[in-house]
DNA sequence: GTCTATAATATGATAGAC
DNA sequence: GTCTATCATATTATAGAC
């Protein structure tokens, strides 16, 4: 069990997790941390002594456990499918802003730092993702492979969808996801 | 038409390309670019007067005139649909370098840079890759709605592809979008 | 735990020699 | 057209008062 963190510590780790998914690890200087948190630099030096490395590492392991919680314990709880699914699609548009944010697995994947501290947690939050699509997904009756695909699929359309709601301005490539999800997990695409 | 430029002025624009998508605006540095190019910051400055965003602008402009001659012209030209679209799912793989180089367009999206000067040639460049797919669509028989949707699915797979591709340290996940490709715009997705 | 003030360095950009 | 040297500023990070 995780150790108990107060209101204000979420929000803090909230706030600086908007900031980096919104302009990148190299895009989020300190002086925009501190403005967004409305915390001075050395409140956060104080609270980070990493300094911007340790905001993101935090940021992103929040992410997992937001993942952790939201996402995969819903995929692999009780009720039928097309319900879980539905569930996740729900948090999935609330975690996105409905497609107005970006995420912060694409945003913090640069290769640059340092060859990428991040590039393990990122890896695994994908394949964390990927892995519980498929199990639902296997629920259907679709082969280990095929359900695999699906889930793959679906991960691939929703990262796209974030890049090309940002891309265009719009919010409706994201929408057409959400829309299309649970048709690509539970019933898949024709061969 | 264009006035002619030097392979070496070519050469200049593919390396500045390639470390903006690699490390996004804000991470290309001028020592970075200096580096990656072999010419010193001051020569930079010389061949582009208006700095760092010129040189992005400039990148993003030969992109465009990629897009138009690689994907656009192929799409729009004589051929078999399925003939068409190999020529470009070539060009894409070889743009792309197997999977292994992020899109100047996901790169290049951040809001920060002064609300984003790029944002209008991102977004004129998705509209034409997603128009000349749907045109290609169209030819199958599908409906302008379902050939838009077609397209649109496609461009948000390839993008989720590239960042999948990224996120997971392998290339598998293009190598997946290049395989579907085809039948995504030809046939699309069963309702 | 938050602040002001400041250090050390990196950054974008320019001047001027060749 | 490229270079070395340099400027002004922004950046990450720390010191120390309260």
């Amino acid at each position: 069990m995780a150790r108990p963190r107060s209101v204000t510590e979420d929000d803090l780790l909230a706030r600086l997790a908007r900031v980096f998914s919104e302009v990148g690890y190299e895009g989020a200087s300190l002086s925009l941390l501190a403005k967004a948190t409305g915390l001075q630099k050395a409140s956060l030096y104080h609270r980070f002594p990493g300094g911007k490395q340790q905001m993101a590492d935090e940021v992103l392991t929040a992410t997992g456990t937001w993942l952790e919680a939201q996402i995969l314990a819903p995929l692999a709880g009780p009720g039928a499918p097309a319900e879980r699914i539905g569930i996740v699609s729900a948090n999935l548009d609330s975690f996105y802003h409905g497609g107005a944010r970006a995420c912060l697995l694409n945003m913090l994947s640069s290769p640059r730092i340092e060859d990428g501290p991040f590039a393990p947690a990122i890896r695994q939050a994908f394949e964390a993702l990927i892995s519980g699509l498929a199990d639902v997904a296997s629920e259907t009756g679709a082969s280990p492979t095929e359900a695999r695909q699906r889930a793959e699929r679906a991960v691939m359309l929703l990262q796209g969808a974030l890049v090309l709601s940002r891309g265009t301005g719009s919010t409706a490539p994201f929408r057409a996801f959400l829309a299309a999800f649970p048709t690509e997990i539970l019933i898949g695409a024709s061969k």
